[in-house]
DNA sequence: AAAGAAATTGACCGCTTGGTCAACTTGTTT
DNA sequence: AAACAAGTTGACCAAGCGGTCAATTTCTTT
């Protein structure tokens, strides 16, 4: 009778919902990844996920509302990478934490960078208002900034916006094109070293990109 | 009767085939482009081209077989680029025209470089074989030049085959991603003066980065 | 001008697709 | 334990898919 006491003792409302949900948001991810929303197929997903087709059905409606769920998701992990770049930032440790968080991003999350990679590919129709909105203002924002330091001289002239573009792409194709780099460096798979490799080049190149020379140390 | 001393009179054998193909394939290129090759419809193409569908099966067999014959188009682009990257050259000129060559193929030929970004989000099923013996020597090759400039104190040191990660990301971005770009531009498409700017700014990008003061005149 | 080769195309076919549904089982509440 | 809500799922459907084909037209050659 007491087990008001235990909220615990048979299970939360809507436990299974959210557990099944999230099952296949995760499969629907890496099968959207692979080839795209127009060529993903319902079956696939449910293959992925080891739901019945009927269940992904029931839990999100149609493949262009479960796609569009997908989207969300990947939204609101991008739009939360706190980074510190402000005025009043090192440049050098700004810049270096921003491309290493992107690079720990395409690693541990290679298949929302794809399912990115594969909207902007086909034109970008249920990211509009992302891109033109919220991207377009952050960037902005952060552009103000970069030229704050640039007229500060404490790094090199250089439009902030298409700094931007570098680096998104530079630390994006460590995802997107993984087979390619796996090709080309005859690996399996990128082990621990190689992703510290690959990110201090990274770096590096980056910060001497924008003429500026590596902090003499970050603890 | 003296039609045999103007070969052109009536018409070339094959002429047909050889128009029909190139159409095709153009508009192949356009629409695997947006969706890859799982995403796009046969109807699609045959729309694009303005001919029949049956008539995309006369001339290619499978929608697989028309896809190859667009990669093997583009690989044979792709490879043809021939860059001036001798022991002998001056690094930064060197690469210079590197870049200013990927950036000029991300604005002529958008679609190729998007088709083969599709094909390589998808794992790249049809490129086995060009990434892991065609590129990978090509990229030894090359890295083994930037290696020995390196080694000449010419430019900073930095792991080859990741430069050359980088400029293929940062260059195709442009065609690869340009919504993202226009959007954060704010323009409906990125005219003769962009581009340049964005050229120059990865040329700069990538000198700096290289550890190479840009040159002083380059005729 | 005749005849064969090449190209064209609407109609069609079997299969896969996204999506539905009703019958059913499991979970939750009182 | 009764009653209702939530979740499960095989079977099914219309639409769209890649691909075929035979009848026809258009080239090219002689």
């Amino acid at each position: 009778m007491n087990n008001s006491a235990s909220p615990r003792a048979t299970a939360p409302r809507g436990r299974i919902r959210r557990e099944n949900e999230a099952r296949i948001l995760e499969a629907a991810e890496r099968v959207f990844a692979e080839t795209g929303l127009a060529g993903a197929t319902m079956a696939q997903i449910a293959q992925a996920s080891g739901l019945p087709k009927a269940n992904l059905h029931y839990y999100f409606g149609t493949k262009e509302q479960l796609y569009q769920a997908v989207l969300t998701a990947i939204l609101e992990l991008w739009l939360d990478a706190t980074d510190a770049m402000l005025p009043e930032s090192d440049p050098a440790l700004a810049l270096a934490s921003y491309v290493r968080a992107k690079m720990r991003h395409s690693r541990t999350r290679p298949f929302a960078s794809r399912v990115f990679a594969n909207e902007l590919l086909s034109g970008a129709p249920y990211l509009t208002d992302y891109l033109e909105i919220d991207l377009k203002q952050r960037v902005e924002a952060k552009s103000r900034i970069i030229a704050g330091w640039i007229a500060d001289g404490r790094m090199a002239a250089l439009d902030p916006r298409h700094l931007f573009f570098m680096i998104w792409a530079m630390t994006q194709t460590y995802a997107d094109f993984a087979v390619q780099i796996r090709a080309v460096m005859s690996v399996e798979s990128l082990d621990d070293t190689a992703w510290e490799e690959a990110t201090d080049e990274v770096i590096s190149f980056v910060l001497r990109g924008c003429g500026i020379t590596p902090a003499a140390s970050a603890p």
